[in-house]
DNA sequence: CTGGATCCAATTGGATACTG
DNA sequence: CAGTATCCAATTGGATCCAG
């Protein structure tokens, strides 16, 4: 469960705030775009060009939107060279490498996966 | 990286279909309602709508749209009991719960971070 | 109760143009 | 190069109705 349910409480409204929270962050965050960017990032520190290559198929405009979110949650850090022309470079904060390690994980078990889900769907009828 | 990359293989071809079936996998999965859905279902067996009023806010055609989702890719078991009023129940498989780990882990690291990300998006400036 | 289908409003996301 | 803004087409998702 995402969000842990209490009831009763003295603070309970302050409870229910860290659960919309909760809800809030997680929708943010499971995403397709944003975790492939977390995926690309990895621990290394990219360019806004060079994720734009790294992450197939995404738009410019999907890409600053995800950064802007990953950067608001505290999640990536933007560090701007002040040069002609601009260099901006990204990379994942301490809590944006906690959520690394889930991604990472969850790239494993898809390719784990890949045999066992291509049989499923040829069995379920496509 | 979700999709590894390949090439200059004498099956090049396979690994590409390869890479683009990991691609559509992760993109099926990674998305809100669908990581909400495995969570609620962790390893219980829930009735469609059990399942409704566990996954706070999703509605019918969500419902009904991922859990076609999940069993397509054969990540959640639909079982019919052909009584009336009718009575179907979803489970996680095997592969369903290898993913529900990572949800886990996933649900866990936000829980662990609400504070930071709270704080972060103060000085984001809202 | 489960779930498909349809309608329609709202949101998404791509393409493009423009700025520093 | 990085980023914002705008336009607009396409998709999404909620509400509702119908059926087994």
């Amino acid at each position: 469960m995402v969000t842990k349910q209490f009831s009763g409480s003295a603070d309970e409204a302050d409870l229910r705030r860290a659960d919309s929270l909760a809800r809030e962050i997680f929708s943010d965050v499971a995403n397709k775009w944003a975790l492939l960017i977390i995926e690309a990032l990895g621990d290394r520190t990219l360019r806004f060009s060079e994720l734009r290559s790294e992450v197939e198929g995404i738009s410019h405009k999907m890409l600053t939107q995800n950064l802007r979110m990953l950067e608001r949650n505290g999640l990536a850090a933007r560090t701007a060279h002040p040069t002609v022309p601009p260099r901006v470079e990204y990379t994942l904060t301490g809590p944006g490498r906690g959520l690394l390690a889930t991604v990472d994980a969850m790239c494993e078990w898809t390719h784990r996966h890949i045999a066992d889900i291509d049989e499923a769907r040829r069995r379920f009828g496509d």
